[in-house]
Order: structure tokens, then C-alpha cells, then sequence
DNA sequence: ATTAGCACTTAAGCCTGATGAGTGCTAATT
DNA sequence: AATTAGCACTCATCAGGCTTAAGTGCTAAT
């Protein structure tokens, strides 16, 4: 009962074939946004095959959920599962044309001499490269290890912190001071953090820190209370959020998102910062490019695009994430590979100016 | 001749009924943004005429410029110039909610211990109030006198250098040096630019190091030899353009911009920021609020827009300008209130947080 | 000076029919 | 058994015609 018939159904693998009428749909719509129908794909496709043909591979395809109709005469369009299957295809990526390449490797040029800099660089590339939105996370300032701590008085009761991590991270914090504190006694108070501190991540140092105010509260030592005390102040946690978004307007002014409605989404979508940043952060966990595909994005306002990620970090671990946002009919062989090469250079450049 | 109907046409000054009249036209379609006709204003306006009488005086007011219709029946739409009207008319503006006042005064605590962080609020906050593009520039680096320079030695070659302003700036910079200097040695330098420059505009400084190279060029002496070389790195010009924008989007998706083409002018318009910079800086050569309607906007793709700046600063000096851009037909009233009283407390904040 | 009355204008909504691109199915062809 | 031609059918888009509603300008009456 089941074998016959169920072996076309029930297996996605079709004959090379359909693969290419499926190819050849996908490619059109990727360059036309146009429904794209049995006769123009007849043309079109190298293979010499009538309409009529064509239409029955169609029909199976639609039957597999890789084709829709937006109305009952008027063409198809692919479905998410059908950019799927594409890229999924796509074994290996194309070779990024050598103009492409250096207009990313210039990101690590233009004044980067921080890692924030750089990043903002990256986003602003990113977004122009591609012409849709770019998101780019930073390190994780408090998983990222101490390099260097500096407290610096800038006026009486006004300390400027300054904190480096391994990563390349510079956080500047103005904390305010009763007490009166000399330059030179807040260069010992660094000095003691630094020896005890560094190469610590500044989750550790603050989890230390506040256990130390515990255990040490009886023996009381000057530069001991006060370095607890500063520190507690210089290591807190700050704004979880870091990411640079760009391009918000090119995805907006996309002929491809002509709905009102899909606009008003992406821009509420745009707006939940912590819940893209979850997004990221997850795909920080295994190396590599990853794709969402319309539906198979988590947040709903992205659920008419795709989202293509790459990760950058040193040779110990990821650090970050980039991104791109854009319609799901986006020329997938494109936009991968220069997502793909953004977050090498990325990489790179960030390990370069990391100091382990 | 020309006494008796110059008179009417010559003159602005037009009868207080008139004046009313344009006054209910601007009020409708400022809340409409539907062209207002004269059975609509007759009803709406608390004065007993007949639609005929204002149909009259709607015409001498087309006459004189006040009012353009889009199509031959179909209503009238306030010019420019009637938005100029209305808005000099507008005495005193009117009183802030003290819910809105309460809200911009939260720009100064939310972890805005730094003078950028400042005004990344204040342009988060002016595009959240107003649902229109905001602007802010941040204060010239250049024209900023130097409160504190530092050194800090981060790894083998590379120098960490930390620029405090007398307004508050916190600039860093990393910059690599072939020489292996001591952070001894390094602090000796700091020590001795500060002596000589606090004060100082870095502009000044800038040109003082580059004079003291050709006239110090004999004496050498190690300390002043790298002061002047590191001092040189330190002090180079950075990135001129410091600007915030932010809602961009708000704009894009305001109902009353709906033709693409001014969309698109007016995103290219926002990535001209040099030459938003300019018209921003020429704001703050007199202090107060200002507003530029449609076409009084030099850059093009802002002619359907207004454009309300006002400056912050300090006792001194202008510092720099905070503005919104929204579409003509804004509703000035709150708007303008809302730009004017942020400005002030951005100028509060940071005159607390200056070291004058 | 104000207003009523009237002819005129025009965008928008609605219906209509024609067009064209596309589909599914069946029967003929290879 | 696979491919193709033929055909009836669907449906978005467009143009034309018609109506409606809101508005205008002008003139004559108040």
C-alpha cells in the first residue's frame, strides 16, 4: 500500500529534474519578485520542456510545499521551504568577487584602533554591502577578562574608570566619591585590583569582590576597603544590551516589503533589542553561518524575512555575532558569502588587537 | 492709485477674523492632515459665518499665500508660510505637562554618568516623545578644553590614551608606539601635558605640539621629545561628524510622508550628516529655539519637512543643538515645548557634569 | 458686508467588460 | 509511460463610465 505511491510524496529527494524547474523558480523570483509561471519558466530554463510540463512539476511541488500561489491564476512563489532546500544546496559558497573582499578588509582600517569602533565599522558595511538592515553584537563585557583597570580623578569627588579587557573592550564609567582620594592612593587601589584581578572575567571579579566585602568586613585596611568599594562601583553591571543595528531604512524602503503591516512588525521587531540579542547570542554556540529562513525565525516581526549570522571571536572562543536582516527572497548566494567573509575579517582584526 | 487696494493685498497684517480663520484651517489640518473646506471650518470654527463668507476669505488668503489646494475642489492645505504665521504667532509656547517634564528629566540618570551617554538618551528620548527623526550633536571635540589627559600602557606596543574636556567628553584612542616606554615613563608625559595644557583648547594644543616640534627640534630631551610624539597622536583630529540620529523609521512610517520619492530624498538627506552638521552649527550661533519650515531647509530632502533645533550648553558657551524633524503639518505646539525644555535640562545635566 | 443659490470641478468609489497570464485536466502524441 | 497540445476556467489588472460627495467661484439677493 504504502511503498508506490508514497515514495514520491513522502521523500523530499526528487530527480534532478525537478530540482532544476524548482532552481530555476527560486532564481527568478530572487531577481524579479514576480510570481513566476509555466510558460516564462519554459523559456527561460535551458531545459526544453513545454509549459504544460512544467506545470505538472509545479503541481508536485506545490503538492511538497516548496510552491504557492499568491491567486489561483497569476504564477508561483517559493516558500521558506524552498529557500530552505536552496540554500541548503548551496555546498559551498561563491567566491567573493576581490572588490567585495577589500571594501570589508578596509572596516579594520578606518580609525579602528578599538574593538568598538570596529564594530560599528562593520555594521556600517554591512548594511551598505547588502542594502537591508545589519545587526552586529558586541563582546560580552563581563564574560571578557580584565586587561587593565585605571582609576583616574578627574575632579573632587568624580573618578573616571577606566576598564580594558583581554578582548579589546574599553568601557570608560564616571563613579562619584565622598571621600577625598588622592590620585596616587586610587593608583595603588588600581594597582591591588590589577595584580589580584587580571585575566579574571569581570563576572568572576564582581562575584569575588562581593563576597570579599563578607569575609573581610572585620580586618579593616584602608586600601583594602576602599579598593572593595571602588571596585564594586567600577565592576557593575552595565546595560546588557550592545548591539548596532543599521539600516533599518533600507529594509524599509525594500520593494519587497510593501505591506504596511510586515513594516510595522520588522519595526516593533527592530525595537525588542534583548530578545534579537537572545537570537544572536544563540548562535554563538556553534561556529559557522547560520540561516533563519522566514517562519523559522523565533521573533514574529521577522517572520517575513530571513536573518543569515556569523560569529567572530579569537582563537579561545566566540565572542560576538553579526548579522544581516532582509527579505527571504534575498539573493542567498550573495549576501552569504559577504556575511560570511565580514565576520573572517572580523575575527581577525579583533584578535590582532586582543591581548592574549 | 496704489493706496486703497494695495492696502489689502501689500499688507500681512490681516484682520483679527481672518487671522482665526487661517488659525482653524492650521488647527484642522494639523490634526487631520485632511484639506480643510469651508462647510467643515464653518461648522468647526466658534465664530457664526457662513460657509460662503469663509469661502471668501479662504480665497484672499490663497491670494496672499497662505493656502495652496491640491486639487480644484477638494478643500485647502496651509503653505509654508502660514506654518511661519502660525508659529511666530505662538507668543509663549505653551506649559510642558509635568508628566513630559518628568520624563525628559530622566535623560541625566539613566546611567548617563558620561557626556555621550547624555546625549544618546536625549536623542533616544526626542524621537521616543515626538515619533519624528531626532538630531543631536555632541559638543567639538576641538573647541573643548583639555580637563585631563592619561596614558595607560595596555601591552607591549600599544598606549591607551584618555582624553577628558572640561564639557565632560571622555575620548579614547589606542595608539601604537614603537618605542618600549615604562608606564613610569608615560606618566611623567601626562604629567607633564597636563601641566602645560589643561585649559587648552585641543585645537590650541594641537597647533602649539606641531609649532614646539620645528622649535624644540634642537634641545632634545628625552620627555619632551615623545611628549610631543605622543601628544601628536593623542591630539589628531578625529572623526568630525559627532551626531546622533535616531527615529528615522518614526518618520519613514509617519502616515503624513507617503510619497516614496520624499521618503527616499529624505533618507538620502540624513545621510548627507556633514552637511546636517552645518545647518545644526549654524543654529548655535544665536541661542533659543528655531524652526525651519519646508522649504526654508537648505538641504533638499528636508523641504517638506520642519526642522526645530535648540542649543545646550554651558554658562560659557553653546556647547551644541539638539532638534526633531517632522513633518510640516506637526503639531508645533507640543513640539516645540517639548525640544525647547529637553535642551534645557541637557544643558543642566551637563553644566553639573562639566569641570568649570 | 454677508449670505443663499447655483453651476462647475474633481477625487474616490463602484460597476462593467476586456485582456492576459496562469492553471488543471484530458486526450493525443511520441 | 512520459510528454505535450488543447481547452475551459480563474483571477488580477486596467480602462471606461457612472455616481456621489465635498468643495469652489461667482452672482444676486438680503
Amino acid at each position: 500500500m504504502r511503498g508506490r505511491k508514497k515514495k514520491r510524496t513522502s521523500e523530499d529527494l526528487f530527480d534532478q529534474r525537478t530540482q532544476q524547474v524548482l532552481q530555476g523558480i527560486i532564481d527568478n523570483f530572487i531577481s524579479t519578485s514576480e510570481p513566476v509561471g509555466s510558460r516564462t519558466l519554459s523559456k527561460t530554463l535551458g531545459l526544453s520542456l513545454s509549459p504544460a510540463t512544467i506545470r505538472n512539476i509545479m503541481s508536485d511541488l506545490s503538492d511538497q510545499g516548496y510552491l504557492t500561489q499568491v491567486h489561483t491564476s497569476g504564477g508561483r512563489i517559493p516558500t521558506d521551504k524552498a529557500y530552505r532546500f536552496f540554500v541548503d544546496s548551496l555546498v559551498v559558497a561563491d567566491k567573493l568577487p576581490e572588490q567585495l573582499q577589500k571594501n570589508i578588509e578596509e572596516i579594520s582600517y578606518q580609525g579602528a584602533s578599538a574593538v568598538q569602533d570596529l564594530l560599528i565599522n562593520t555594521s556600517h558595511l554591512l548594511a551598505g554591502l547588502t542594502k537591508f538592515a545589519s545587526l552586529v553584537t558586541a563582546p560580552k563585557t563581563s564574560l571578557s577578562r580584565l586587561q587593565h583597570i585605571e582609576f583616574i580623578k578627574i575632579s573632587g569627588d568624580r573618578i573616571l574608570v577606566i576598564l580594558v579587557t583581554k578582548s579589546g573592550l574599553i568601557k570608560n564609567r564616571v563613579v562619584e566619591c565622598q571621600d577625598q582620594l588622592s590620585q596616587e592612593f586610587l593608583n595603588s587601589v588600581s594597582g591591588f585590583l590589577n595584580e589580584k584581578f587580571k585575566d579574571h572575567s569581570l563576572l568572576e571579579i564582581r562575584k569575588q569582590i562581593l563576597d570579599s566585602m563578607v569575609e573581610d568586613k572585620d580586618r579593616y585596611n584602608e586600601l583594602l576597603a576602599q579598593a572593595i568599594r571602588l571596585g564594586k562601583k567600577a565592576f557593575e553591571l552595565d546595560q546588557p544590551v550592545e548591539l548596532f543595528i543599521e539600516g533599518q531604512t533600507n529594509l524599509l524602503m525594500n520593494q519587497r516589503l510593501h505591506e504596511e503591516e510586515s513594516k510595522n512588525s520588522l519595526i516593533s521587531a527592530f525595537e525588542q533589542k534583548s530578545a534579537i540579542m537572545e537570537i544572536l547570542d544563540q548562535t554563538m554556540e556553534n561556529q559557522g553561518t547560520r540561516i533563519f529562513i522566514g517562519l523559522e525565525n523565533e521573533l514574529s516581526g521577522l517572520q517575513e524575512c530571513s536573518l543569515i549570522t556569523a560569529c567572530y571571536g579569537n582563537k579561545h572562543n566566540m565572542l560576538g555575532t553579526i548579522g544581516v536582516i532582509g527579505p527571504t527572497s534575498m539573493d542567498y548566494r550573495r549576501i552569504i558569502p559577504v556575511v560570511d567573509y565580514t565576520a573572517k575579517i572580523v575575527s581577525q582584526t579583533i584578535t590582532s588587537q586582543s591581548y592574549d
